[in-house]
DNA sequence: AAAATCATCAACCGCCAGATG
DNA sequence: CCATCTGGCGGTTGATGATTT
């Protein structure tokens, strides 16, 4: 029970990738794409478990990943949607273009859990620490209050989260458009620090440049790429948390990740993959354009979210402009088919020595 | 310098839900 | 319907490197 069949074959690999594993997977996946992943390793001739494969092309492989340190922005974003959603580390992904749902929940478990503690807030609850006691008599309160409430953009939007409501009413904030105003600036920049889904905005809408993620996305992706069919594309470069650049992403001394930087480097000169399949629609989300009906259907943030792109009609000239543009299929034919083994024996092998 | 402890994160496990026959 | 397969998710583990004692 609970176990799948594949992996009850024998002889099958477990643990850490070798580079010579990831090859063979990356140059299957590029080479035919992801159709059934329990057939993935006979076909890429893997002796791992379609399962294990898919993980590891998720979490690792899929050359859209952003790696490197998460900004101050993306962390404020995790807290503020884990306020909201919980543990639902495949939902907070899917607002985090090039994070995946693994990546995010080792953050949370290993960074922000202690942060906040330090802080003297409740990780699972968001609220200060108190007793016990006092918490039974607050979450008895809490159920008669307040439940979340989405207006209509075109009244303001209320966003009530539990007891930190942050209204949204003005033209200055949505006008149509969603134009943001020095006015809407100001609020946001004197936010309640885990006020839920303001970090979301500033987040979605990239206003604060200095410490944009997208803005970083920019810099260290598109930046260092001449072309670039969707999203991050891998690069030496990454930010810390204060969008610092530095070439931290190398100082990994695992094999496998150096072969699959210098993979995913590779690859990075005409990468036409635009959609992993088995990804959803996040895709369409790191194309910042949200398609949320896709896998969310009443979840209150989200359906706040939709209602908000909507209205935007996404304004997304200077996205498309920058060739974000959503694709349905992958097209292999522009994807370097290499070899890692040659990669790592000629010229790329020195970027190893420069670390 | 060595041992102990801590922090990080890749990968696995078990469960669930939807698809399929 | 029912059984099985498969993909997806969240929780957890264990290996590894970093830091402290």
């Amino acid at each position: 029970m609970g176990r799948h069949s594949c992996c009850l074959k024998q002889k099958l690999r477990k643990g850490l990738w070798s580079p010579e594993e990831d090859e063979k997977l990356f140059n299957y996946i590029t080479r035919f794409g992801v159709g059934c992943w329990s057939s993935v390793p006979k076909q890429a001739g893997l002796q791992r478990c379609g399962k294990s494969c898919r993980l590891r092309w998720i979490n690792y492989l899929r050359p859209d990943l952003k790696r490197g340190m998460f900004s101050q922005q993306e962390e404020d974003l995790i807290i503020s949607l884990h306020e909201v959603l919980g543990n639902r580390w495949a939902q907070i992904a899917a607002q985090l273009p090039g994070r995946t749902d693994n990546e995010i929940k080792n953050f949370w478990n290993s960074c922000l859990k202690k942060k906040l503690m330090k802080q003297g807030i409740d990780p699972a609850t968001h609220k200060p620490l108190v007793s016990a006691e006092d918490n039974i008599i607050k979450e008895e309160k809490d159920t008669i209050e307040t439940p979340s409430v989405l207006l209509p953009a075109s009244q303001g939007i209320l966003v009530s989260s539990q007891d930190s409501p942050l209204l949204v009413n003005n033209s200055n904030y949505y006008d149509g458009l969603f134009n943001v105003t020095e006015t809407s600036r100001e609020v946001f920049v004197s936010k309640n620090a885990l006020d839920p889904l303001s970090s979301y905005f500033e987040f979605q809408m990239g206003y604060d440049s200095s410490v944009n993620p997208m803005r970083q996305f920019d810099q260290n992706q598109v930046g260092t790429n001449s072309s670039y069919g969707f999203s991050s594309l891998p690069c030496l470069n990454s930010s810390d948390h204060h969008g610092n650049v530095s070439v931290a992403e190398f100082s990994d001394n695992n094999s496998a990740s150096k072969i699959s930087s210098l993979l995913k480097e590779s690859s990075s000169n005409s990468s036409g993959m635009s959609v992993y399949p088995g990804a959803g629609c996040q895709m369409m989300e790191n194309a910042g354009f949200s398609s949320w009906e896709c896998d969310n259907k009443i979840d209150p943030l989200l359906q706040f979210q939709v209602n908000v792109v909507k209205s935007q009609e996404f304004k997304t000239s200077s996205w498309q402009e920058g060739q974000f543009l959503t694709q349905n299929s992958i097209d292999f034919t522009t994807y370097p088919l290499m070899s890692l083994s040659e990669d790592l024996t000629g010229a790329n092998f020195n970027v190893f020595q420069h670390m």
